[in-house]
DNA sequence: ATCTAACCGAGACGGTACGTCCAGTCTTGGA
DNA sequence: TCCAAGACTGGACGTACCGTCTCGGTTAGAT
């Protein structure tokens, strides 16, 4: 993930292991003591590695971070729910339960912070994290215009500048209900956000 | 904000000019340095404060930053556009324009991270900042019933809930454009976003 | 010793019983390890001191232990042995009995080391340890003229090329018979010594 | 020099060139860092070596100096001058000259103070440099004895213990001039310093 | 017109983490 | 078996801030 090196033959090669234990150590650290918190050093020393090690692979604490949350949502897929209804609940219920555990709590705001400053970083995470997410909602709605429920758009650029706004809108109301707000994202909660933007989307035929 | 002053009477009294520079400083610091790499001591010297001073009232960096930022949503309101469409387009470009600012870009989401590990930080951000940007919502809610644009909502419960529920997106859908997706919260995307939002309040009685 | 400041008068003052403790320690340590296993962050420890409070007195390793190791120096004074002979097999001993205490033995020569490629180091080391040290030698030398024991150099000129020529026969030969040839400098090796000096300098009147 | 070669028949043998590079490209290091900032990667890199290489070879950076300085001494000899004098004045000549090359200066005393503490180093250093300079006052004072300038002496033990002092004297005063005190062994200082050393022994009868 | 308590600046203090460097070891592939 | 390359653990380096603590000195309200 963080690796380029295409042509490195000699000398001896890079632990593969050492790269799980040190996101693994990551995440719990994230989990114990936050990202302000969290310390390169304590880090290395979790994963049972040397401080060395850790810097040769990774440029910092904010790449480093974005690699271990980067792994969360590796799982994130969307079921077939029958409905575009309940496919939208299932994504937001699932990225909800992604920013439950508290290893991407911590780490996930921090890093998009810090991103504000650091083009190299924003790209990493978008890489890593965002675009992730984003293939969801693409495929939401491709599934969608399979059942009819959408009109397929026929302008490409139309189609992207709709899944974004839908994309922002998803992430955003889930993100800012959990860590802003503070409220849990619940079925509930996703079955009225998911009716609001379907109302919505309806109205306006994105 | 940050003093108690219940009764201390004798004695010279804190400097009010102090609090007023500390705050600017930080502001400029945060545009110069972002909230990373500012330190207290830093921020001391622009403001020609000892750093005693500066923690004589502020218990540290986070609650600082959050009082800095936070009077940058003082100009907020909601002028009357005469339309509901055009109120929610309004205040998402209000919003949008502070996250445009980078002392609020660099702020705002590094003390909302820490906040997640942090209660008493986010009670703090809530009431300095969160409840400034609500209260325009639902002001809004209000102009529009008036307007007759929406029903009037008469279980208090259920018109909290919609609030809320309309606040998270709002605010997440502009702060995940912006920050995460790193695009521009223009006139179109506002009226976009307000059509997909009017749509579903309209298609779900909210 | 080590400080100029003759003018810094705000801020809190530094404390004077960490320079004695940190000083204590350095020699502590130095027996303990050596010279070259020393660090300053252990010395800091010992002396239950921050790392920072030693270097903002100290620029590094090298200056403490000059520093550290002068201290042995303080207890040097020739007292009146009646003869010029005795009065060099005095200053001998004097001299061996330093070298003599670990912490000198490993510092010393370090630090001289260490001066080859630091004219500012050798600077410190002279004035703090040498002209400690060659003093004894101008001493004893007034001494022996009082006494009619040797000629009253009236050259001033010749007279320091005289003292320095003895002085270094007299630190050099018990410096290497201790530290290179690793004997012991005893009552019979100084007798010998002065003897042969003597009827050198008998012999070239010098 | 290091090595033990007991028996040693299969497998490659080891590079005969690349002790002399390593040693060389020491001398060289400590020429432009001196010890201190010696280290054997460094070495190692500009002996075109790996650093596998070097441990194999030698114990670590004390043991690899006192070889690379040793082999400045192997030029050391006694031309006959004529005259016990003339002799002495030239050994101290050698000898300073020696001193003047500044990968002596940086590496030879830095090893003798880590010899302080560490015995086997003591041993190297005087197998491979003192035991060379040492051979050159036995000599010396053969071939005095043989002009007749000094009184053949008989007791074996008192000729070591003579030598052994006359040593110390020569090799310390130089040494000290040198390096602590910083002056030039010059012929001047040589001249006056062997008249001195002459006439002591003379009025001694050593 | 003092008194005096709380303020203020400056800066040293004990700590913690930083990111780098080097020591000395180990693991590759190739000679 | 040796070699070059380079990754490995471990630990010290010197720096930067943290948040606390003295200092000497100031300032305004209460006496």
């Amino acid at each position: 993930m963080q690796r380029s090196t295409p042509a490195a033959r000699t000398g001896r090669p890079r632990s593969a292991a050492a790269d799980a234990a040190i996101l693994e150590a990551t995440r719990e650290a994230l989990v114990e003591l936050g990202w302000s918190k969290l310390t390169l050093g304590d880090v290395a020393t979790r994963a049972g590695v040397a401080k060395t090690t850790l810097y040769r692979r990774w440029a910092g604490k904010n790449e480093l971070v974005v690699d271990a949350v980067a792994e969360l949502f590796d799982e994130l897929e969307l079921p077939d729910r029958g409905s575009l209804a309940a496919d939208i609940e299932g994504v937001v219920l699932q990225f909800a339960a992604i920013l439950d555990r508290p290893e991407a709590r911590s780490g996930l705001m921090a890093v998009v912070a810090e991103s504000t400053r650091d083009e190299a970083l924003r790209e990493r995470i978008r890489t890593s994290i965002v675009d992730r997410q984003k293939r969801l909602v693409v495929q939401g709605r491709a599934r969608a215009a399979c059942r009819g429920e959408l009109p397929t758009e026929t302008d490409p650029e139309a189609a992207a500048r709709g899944a974004a706004l839908i994309f922002d809108m998803v992430a955003g109301a889930v993100v800012h209900r959990t860590l802003v707000s503070a409220e849990p994202v619940d079925e509930d909660w996703a079955r009225r956000f998911a009716a609001v933007l379907l109302g919505g989307l309806a109205a306006t035929g994105i």
